[in-house]
DNA sequence: GATAAGGCTTCCAGTCACTGGAGGGTCAAG
DNA sequence: CTTGACCCTCCAGTGACTGGAAGCCTTATC
């Protein structure tokens, strides 16, 4: 497969493929005339890349994730602690978007949104009191 | 003032003020030594970026913002969309992130956790199937 | 055989909002 | 006069791509 193949199959941009080749994630062959020659392992390789960074995983975790996928003697352990360190990551942040929500949601309904400069936004940010 | 003391008030590291300057959020005076020389007026917007900052606003929003607050003859229909767009970005990303959660923690709890290689978060990567 | 379209290659630069560090000048206290 | 705490500028790096330039390869058509 060319890496527009597999760019398809994968659901990945080529131009990502080709800097997950950059920083060792992936290793396709060459062909004789300079293009990479994907096998079916890459493509793999790509698939579970590609679920694992939706699921927000860093490059780095993803590394680390399938070091441990190719690993037949890894412990399962290993495996649910990076996801649980990771999803505890995932918590916090959802915490703090919805603390910027809450915040800015009071904040437009208290805004009239007319022609007139009156703004509780402004003045909230400018004093830090509402 | 100079700068470590605008950085106390404002909590912003003096790093972040003199990248602040270079993008022409502000502009502080300068004393014949070459340091800054900050107003109130200077700790003022800067304790206005942080605030908007902490809200998620991105650095050319808070141009926008520090503009509209500046113009006294704003209308306060423009800072709401302003906001309520913002508002709008941060729902979608918790609901992006919700969504990685709950997708994770199943994947979580489903894993023994133990010195066995069994592992149905790495299945689940690979496949893309429980 | 020429040519055009599309796919592939590499390399460089830009994104966002800082952050770290090197290398050096300034100031106040003892 | 030295020490230590400030301050300065400039450069490079972060994460994970993404866009674009410049150029080679392949396939189809005329």
């Amino acid at each position: 497969m060319n890496i527009g193949d597999v760019a398809q199959r994968s659901g990945l941009p080529a131009k990502t493929i080709r800097y997950y080749e950059d920083i060792g994630l992936i290793t396709p062959m060459r062909d004789t005339n300079g293009y990479r020659r994907f096998r079916d392992s890459d493509l793999h390789k790509l698939a579970f890349l590609g679920r694992a960074r939706a699921l927000g995983f860093t490059i780095e975790d993803c590394r680390t994730l399938l070091a441990l996928y190719e690993d037949n003697t890894r412990a399962s352990a290993d495996v649910k602690d990076l996801a649980q360190a990771h999803l505890a990551k995932i918590e916090d942040k959802i915490v703090q978007l919805e603390s910027m929500r809450d915040t800015l949601s009071e904040l437009v309904h208290s805004c009239a949104g007319d022609n007139r400069p009156d703004c509780p936004i402004l003045s909230d940010l400018a004093t830090g009191q509402h």
